[in-house]
DNA sequence: TCTCCCATGTAAATTGTTACATGATTGA
DNA sequence: TCAATCATGTAACAATTTACATGGGAGA
């Protein structure tokens, strides 16, 4: 449901053909969402239906013909009326296979546990590096884009949250590895 | 895919049916993971094709009759081959329709923006202050079950995960009011 | 009397992933 | 010469959610 109204939210930035979107998906969405191509063209397909995007042919020799895609008046009163939603109808229990898998992990020996917690340790705080070392580079190229002033600040949030977010696993997992060593 | 695991993982605690499990699902595993009944059955039926679980009929007059699963030798080596695999393996990027909403709402009255994250501030805060003053009765609810004595603490793990989360997000949506307010 | 619990499932819709198919151009 | 980029999609599959269907017994 709400991959549409992602990709509404950014046809309002501009118009974009499937490709463009999946790019964007790829360098700034990539975060806390991602979109395979053939359910983007999917949606695009739907919100035709539903008028929510208009399409036009555009004609190339060089390259494959493209179909620019172009967000209607129906479709940003229907990102508005999602975007006015409050955000708690839009947060969802975390669904991690990581905790299912450790919930059973009493089952294995506490060594093999300690080495498997250790490398998630390691992988988490690498992402923290990261993201500390390169921050968030693509707000920057985008800027410009943003059809309102406020828009880098919102990005920026919400790259915050995932250095927030490997940062917290960091140091869970630090403090798991302290209470195995202390049994 | 990782359903099949984690109902093989509540099967090596104890035979049950399939109304028990969902019955689990919901008071053990919900932090992280959510199945629905219709899902667990149609698990059940796959692994007892694929020979992981067997499945004995009990009749009953006062209730519905019922089937109970055990888990077999084949559903154990299973088991201990996913729990066996790195936890990167089952890490997943995250996926928040929260901050794809966020992300565009730029677009919004920074003053609705401002009463939505408050909101979602508080929610937040009341998940943490439930979580610390309730800990995890199902732990020790269930602590006699556990066939190792290892188990309990890997489901402390995962609880507290949930703590953590959660003044994550607090703290997050904390330091966006502020941005916001120094505007 | 009404709702909840027990207990099993089917059916359909939605959402997400993986693989397949095509084909010219550009840069290393 | 080889891989990557541009550009569109289809098909099949896997996973998840929601709704439907049944029906007795227990407790408020």
């Amino acid at each position: 449901m709400s991959l549409k109204y992602g990709l509404l939210g950014l046809l309002n930035y501009g118009e974009m053909t499937g490709y463009d979107l999946s790019k964007v998906f790829e360098d700034s969405l990539n975060h806390f969402w991602r979109a395979q191509k053939s359910q983007i063209y999917r949606e695009l397909k739907d919100m035709e239906k539903s008028g929510w995007v208009d399409a036009r042919m555009v004609l190339q020799s060089d390259r494959p013909n493209k179909r620019i895609f172009a967000i209607t008046a129906a479709g940003r009163e229907a990102l508005a009326a999602w975007l006015g939603q409050p955000l708690g109808a839009s947060f969802q229990q975390p669904h991690e296979p990581l905790l299912l898998q450790l919930f059973f992990s009493g089952a294995l020996p506490v060594e093999e546990s300690r080495g498997q917690i250790a490398a998630f340790r390691d992988y988490c705080r690498g992402a923290v590096e990261l993201l500390q070392s390169q921050p968030a580079q693509a707000i920057d190229f985008y800027s410009p884009e943003g059809n309102s002033e406020l828009d880098p600040l919102f990005w920026r949030f919400t790259a915050e949250y995932g250095q927030r977010y490997y940062q917290m696993c960091w140091e869970w997992a630090e403090s798991m590895l302290e209470t195995l060593d202390s049994l």
